[in-house]
DNA sequence: GCTTGCGCTTAGTGATTTCTTAGGAAACAC
DNA sequence: GTGTTTCCTAAGAAATCACTAAGCGCAAGC
């Protein structure tokens, strides 16, 4: 009965074809946001650098060589497009994902998705942004994921990162955006119990003011969308939090 | 609290490679506390070193090179999380678990979860507060456990801490949460027997004023759950305490 | 400009958990 | 065997925790 193999944040890490960590370069000039992108990535499995001013990211690029850049379009001494190009002077095709005002999505940002690139407009929940740099290196096939799919599946649910497609025994289910967000967390960590402040910490935007029982609200939410269809795969763990799982 | 004295915390001992010991560095402004907390993790086998300000934790913190700190949110000269960015500029990634009143949680606290940090709520129980730290270590890979794994065993018993899962020969076994953290705490202590102070003192918060035959009974909850599936594996030592072990 | 749907808050209800009290059973001492 | 101590379990009261319904504001789309 035990495939339980680890602790790790889940089935999903990424890692170099010789295993080592996926790096990350943070770029962001408010440095408790860049703090909390890099402990997150750590969090993850990541090796990550931060910097807040473009000097001093080339100058942690040349000697870091990330895999993957995160990159605010607003910095004190230039601009992340420009950022972009001196970084891919150094690694070519190196990817990157911005972070921008949501005020602020101009053409050229909108127009990075064509290129392999992405955004978040801030302010974005950190399931959000871990969930875009995945993507981007899924589609680059420049990682090795342990599981390589854009599919999460916990019983006979199964649920989409590149379509934001869900399904239960073949029936396609229609959920909001936030709702999504939350299943896919669930989904993420199937072998433990999330507490309700690590969801909200997690899945709720890093500006979110509201109490923890938001996330109440939302597993009701998908309990009566996930789980009239079947036996029950959201499980309540009183007093400490929820988790997916088939049987019980 | 002085049967403690010289008995080792024999299975989930917590160390580094070269088998030294982790360090702990607990601050808090009520010196009992932080020397209760402290106690505690000696307890378990670590190094402790206590500050009992965020000018003092900084000056430990320098020479002592602590693997995890434990801070108060509130301290007399400053506060919690600036302490912890002073902290992690000293040793960058530096693991934290807050202390933090139950009323005073929901907007300080966010964010914390997301890496890798926790928190627990005044009063706690010192094995709540254990496990929180264990947890941490556990995720980030940052320590060495001796026996590594979410899973602890006895007999055919067997408790997943991450999961709160809790089987005897495949059979699953619903807990309440107090139920789970004296179950955890007798498996985690499988060659000892503890006495019923002892077991108060480390599972119930440590504000609690009642008395020790709380744990008569759900010692007899326990029993009803597990040792009617099987041989009994709890053991009462008349006059001295409980033990869990298979046999007998 | 209007409508619709989403996100969030509040508040009430119901269920579970925790702890206390209390009586009886088992082990021990003499 | 009797008395004493220790332990076990049942039952109920109180507190806590979780779930859901209802409604409001806001933003997106028509």
């Amino acid at each position: 009965m035990n495939d339980y193999a680890g602790i790790e944040q889940a089935s999903q890490k990424l890692s170099h074809p010789d295993g080592s960590p996926m790096r990350a370069l943070v770029v962001d000039d408010e440095e408790s946001l860049a703090d909390l992108v890099a402990m997150s990535l750590r969090y993850e499995g990541w090796d990550v650098k931060t910097a807040h001013s473009v000097s001093e990211a080339v100058s942690q690029a040349t000697s870091f060589s990330p895999d993957i850049a995160v990159l605010d379009i607003m910095l004190p001494d230039g601009d992340g497009l420009a950022l972009m190009k001196s970084l891919r002077g150094i690694h070519a095709g190196l990817p990157v994902l911005f972070l921008t005002a949501k005020d602020a999505v101009d053409d050229r940002v909108a127009g990075l998705t064509a290129g392999g690139d992405d955004y978040v407009t801030k302010p974005f929940s950190l399931e959000e942004l871990v969930a875009r740099l995945r993507g981007i290196l899924r589609r680059a096939g420049a990682g090795v994921a342990e599981d390589e799919q854009a599919e999460l599946r916990v019983g006979d649910l199964v649920l989409n990162e590149d379509s934001y497609e869900v399904h239960r025994a073949g029936v396609p289910i229609e959920l909001t955006s936030t709702e999504f967000e939350l299943l896919r967390y669930l989904m993420r960590n199937p072998k433990r119990v999330l507490s309700k402040a690590n969801i909200l910490d997690r899945v709720w935007d890093y500006d979110f003011g509201g109490k923890a029982s938001i996330v109440e609200i939302y597993i009701s939410y998908l309990r009566k969308k996930i789980d009239t269809l079947g036996p029950p795969l959201i499980h309540t763990v009183r007093g400490v939090g929820y988790i997916i799982k088939p049987g019980d």
